[in-house]
DNA sequence: TTAGATTCTGGTAACGATTCCATCGTGGAA
DNA sequence: TTCCACGATGGAATCGTTACCAGAATCTAA
């Protein structure tokens, strides 16, 4: 019993021909009862385990999906991931991580390696949507592709998008509404769908209230906490400073946060806060901070769905997924008269 | 030019034989400089890609990790995933992504899925150390394997092993210190090695302080928040109630923390809290939690250097990453009258 | 000059599965 | 009884690659 146990070990012990017991093993028709039972016996008695390399060759299909965020610790992606993982698992599919690091060198590498890999689909968030590469690299794959909230034109790929302008435009006007008007806004570069769409709402809101945007307060440039920690130090330094900021996600609150920390400022009550997204322990820690909320079980399930109607011949197609809003106690604070 | 291209393709446009191609693309030294040149001009020309499927049902090395972990979206182990992908990555790997969602049966059918997918190797945080597949299921595997805090005997796999007992050890010591008594100690269950060896560095402390353990105030069943909810609530209807809390692990914590804010316990002032494991943000919003921490990037790159070393030949061993605590404000609070 | 070694190349057999094609009975219909 | 259709089976080609083997050409040494 040497290595693992092959179709020929089980055709050759139950005494027939490779063709038969690959017929009997993947439920062809035409296979007698008799020899049904003798292939059944010899592939228990061996421990036969179709081997999917050999299978996937043959058959050009791997049930594997590749998957590329930017950064896999992030806590709302790691959400998404593992329920995205979860069914595509229900479905017979294996999930393939790949972290971008925020490159688009590495993210067109990581591509390149799922076409060599043979996936089957990508799913992917792009760290930037016009990158000089991506189409010819996407085009490339000759697999379908669900980018998370991306809009690249001309590709035929599925997405799953987040409806952030209706969150953020809620926060916004709640924010104006409070008699904020120095509000900052940092988030993300303006080449990805997701700080656009954020924009929009903010734009909006003002917009709606009649009141100018604040253009000298918006700082599009990193998800990152490094990015989120520099702006909002610099807008604290402004006079008068904001009352309000609002934060691009989560590394980007942790940034602002830091900022507030190191001038000892006290959220909700020296100075307003609105989350774009939550976290894990969001409840129970970042007690009071207004946020708009976008769930990541939904997305990461979505994202696999999407993939399967593809892999199964429908057409790509959008799905797009909520935000709300909920006001806390983290707005209230900064305004020093309430008009 | 339908589908992609094949060797066979290169062949004919450089007018040579397949097994010509092959030596030339995979550095076979008995080759002729022309030969080199017509062959890399021709794939050059046609965009060949080797297909990874073809070279690896040949060569029976599909470079490729498997990873299984209870959740990914776990921010502790997100991190380890991400250092160990970058790693892997690095070195020609791709990485597998699972989780068993605590469940032994989900753990032993991702094990059984990698095995046929022929996986170079695995890493893998067990859901339990005890449970009656494991071993069975791992050794038929015929892959080498690393485990993340786990201790299997009989095994032959290399792993990644926090020194729990040290930080928590310390930890204790510095809340027996500070005149705590009765300490609430909640963790996952007794059949993984991080609960036992947190065990270990707890009883040490009182050992060495002469103080009996306080049995009746230890839960071993779940790293989750459910379950630390569960114990916190019902250790704080004891009279005397606990003075402080020894959580194990992020989901823990986040109990423990729910039972605190049910009661209206302040943290550091009411009760004590040390927390084993940190977390994104930790320092931005669970501001002053005493903990005993342990570098993720770290468990990460040295499981993808462990299982690296083993695929290159070398013997399987363990590697100890360190613990350390540290005291913050939480640790202060809960107790009546310091001695 | 000749034997032997060395370089280079092409053909072919694997890796482990699926699927088409041909063959052989057997049963039903004419 | 003869013919045809169909169920059941084995054999062989194929997926895209690597590696072994044999043979041709060139070179080195006696």
């Amino acid at each position: 019993m040497e290595g693992p146990v092959t179709i020929r070990d089980v055709a050759a012990r139950a005494g027939v021909a490779l063709s038969s017991v690959s017929r009997v093993l993947s439920g062809h028709p035409d296979v007698s009862a008799s020899m049904r039972a003798k292939v059944e016996e010899a592939a228990q008695a061996l421990g036969y385990e179709p081997d999917l390399l050999a299978q996937s060759l043959r058959s050009g299909a791997t049930r594997t999906i590749g998957f590329i965020i930017r950064d896999i610790a992030n806590p709302l992606f790691a959400v998404v991931a593992r329920a995205c993982e979860q069914e595509l698992r229900r479905n017979g599919y294996s999930l393939i991580l790949m972290n971008s690091d925020g490159s688009v060198e590495t993210e067109s590498k990581n591509f390149a390696l799922l076409r060599r890999r043979r996936v089957d689909g990508v799913i992917a968030s792009l760290v930037a949507e016009d990158s000089p590469y991506v189409k010819k690299t996407i085009l490339s794959l000759r697999a379908p592709l669900v980018l998370l909230d991306r809009d690249v034109k001309g590709l035929n790929a599925s997405a799953v998008i987040t409806d952030h302008a209706i969150g953020v435009k809620a926060a916004t006007k709640h924010l104006l509404d409070l008699g904020h008007r120095d509000i900052a806004f940092i988030s993300g570069a303006a080449n990805v769908y997701t700080t656009r769409n954020r924009i929009k709402g903010f734009s909006e809101a003002f917009g709606e209230a009649g009141i100018p945007l604040p253009e000298k307060l918006i700082a599009l440039g990193g998800f990152d906490a490094e990015y989120g920690l520099i702006h909002a130090r610099h807008f604290l330094l402004k006079n008068p400073r904001p009352t309000a900021f609002v934060a691009g996600g989560i590394g980007s609150t942790a940034g602002v946060v830091r900022a507030f920390n190191e001038m000892k400022l006290e959220i909700g009550r020296d100075v307003a806060l609105v989350a774009l997204d939550e976290w894990p322990l969001f409840d129970v820690f970042a007690t009071d901070i207004s946020s708009v909320y976008r769930d990541p079980e939904a997305i990461g399930s979505e994202a696999a769905h999407l993939i399967l109607e593809v892999l199964n011949g429908n057409e790509a197609r959008e799905s797009v997924i909520a935000t709300k809003f909920t006001a806390r106690a983290s707005s209230q604070g900064g305004v020093v008269s309430v008009q």
